[in-house]
Formats: C-alpha cells, sequence, structure tokens
DNA sequence: AAAATATATCGAAATATTTAGATGTATGAA
DNA sequence: TTCATACATCTAAATATTTCGATATATTTT
C-alpha cells in the first residue's frame, strides 16, 4: 500500500510526466477507469506507433503505469500507489 | 487557496521538478522552513552561478517558488497552494 | 562616483529527448 | 506453416535541455 519513494523515483516520475503526450496518456488511461490496450491509446494521439510505444515505455519505467501482456495485446493500468505516493513527496515540499 | 492547474502548468511544474538539482532546491528550501537565499543555495552545489540562476527560474516559473528582491538578494519560498495543488491533480490519476 | 556584491542574460558546446521509419519478435489466425 | 496483427527495438534526424564562461544590470558600500 504505502510506497516510499527515492528521489531518483521522484525525479523519473516526475520527467515521465513531464511531456504533453504522457500526461494525455495518463488522464485517458484513467478516465476509462479500467484497462486500456496500447492500440486504443494510439488511435487518440497523431502519432508514429513507435513513438508512442516509446512514451508508454516511459510511463511504465517510471511505475506509473502497470502493463499486461494479453495475447498479443498489451494493457495498462494506473499504479496508484506509486502516484499516491509521488503526490504526497511533492506535497510535503509545502508541508 | 484552492488552485486549479491546466493541463501546460502540470507539465511545467513536472518539467520543472524533473531535475535532480531543482528536486534537491526544492528539498533545501523546504526544509529550512522559511525563505532562502539564492546565494545560499548555490553554495550548496557544485555548480556554475548561472546554472543555479538557470533552475531557479524554471522553478519560479513553473511557481512551484516563490521569489522576492530584497536588495540586491533574492529570497525564496515554497509555493504551498501549487505544491498542493499539483500533487493532488497527480493523485487524481489513481482516482 | 567607483568598487564590490548579487543575480540575470547571452552565446556556445555537450548532452538528452522526441520523433519517425525500418525492421525485429511474438502471438494468433488461416 | 504461412500470414496478419500488436508491440518492441534500432537508427538517425530534429529539437530541447543543461552547463559554463563572459558579460550585463542592479544595489549596496566606500
Amino acid at each position: 500500500m504505502i510506497e516510499s519513494l527515492t528521489i531518483k523515483q521522484v525525479e523519473k516520475i516526475s520527467k515521465a510526466l513531464g511531456d504533453p503526450y504522457r500526461l494525455k496518456i495518463m488522464e485517458t488511461i484513467s478516465k476509462r477507469q479500467s484497462c486500456v490496450q496500447c492500440g486504443e491509446v494510439l488511435e487518440l494521439f497523431d502519432l508514429a506507433q513507435s513513438t508512442m510505444s516509446h512514451h508508454l515505455k516511459q510511463l511504465v519505467e517510471a511505475d506509473l503505469l502497470i502493463s499486461e501482456k494479453e495475447g498479443r495485446n498489451l494493457k495498462f493500468v494506473i499504479n496508484k500507489d506509486v502516484c499516491s505516493a509521488y503526490s504526497k513527496f511533492i506535497n510535503n515540499f509545502g508541508a
């Protein structure tokens, strides 16, 4: 449940969130409540498949998204624990 | 008190937080409770003055820090409202 | 007014990120 | 097993960021 992030992780998460496409990907997946498939996300943006793959990888490597293979598809879910831990870390700056 | 951030602002804030020096600057200022002078921050890092100035500017432009001139010095305070608003925005991804 | 101090801006090099196209890999369908 | 689909990786170009040194500006001190 509770996650404690290192400053390196916070840096990586911040970097992952510092791009308009990746923020919109997070919003999209967030709004769908459940999982979203990679291809489905791709359709919403005017980006090459390889570019989208790269963005998703960064979000996964920052632990903001959890990915799961389902046959030849990939599904994503928001990592709530990490969002919450990051959120707390940042909020602490103003505490 | 309550701030509502646009996605552009969230992007800018994330970018500002996506650098090890800037994160450490935030931590340093946060821990001092009160204001911190520019020169004081500079001493803590092995960076040129112009580089530090650039980093601080990015944090101020992202509204994470509030700066105040005092004679020939500059003081910084954490913008709590923005930290809180950003924190909430991100936490919402996992809501 | 001149010198010293604190910070900002400019210019340029080094480095990192973003992006797309081409190709590779794994899975499922025919 | 061959073909199609979904995604990943590689390469390279375009763009952005980081950094420093030099210089500029503003303020305080002498």
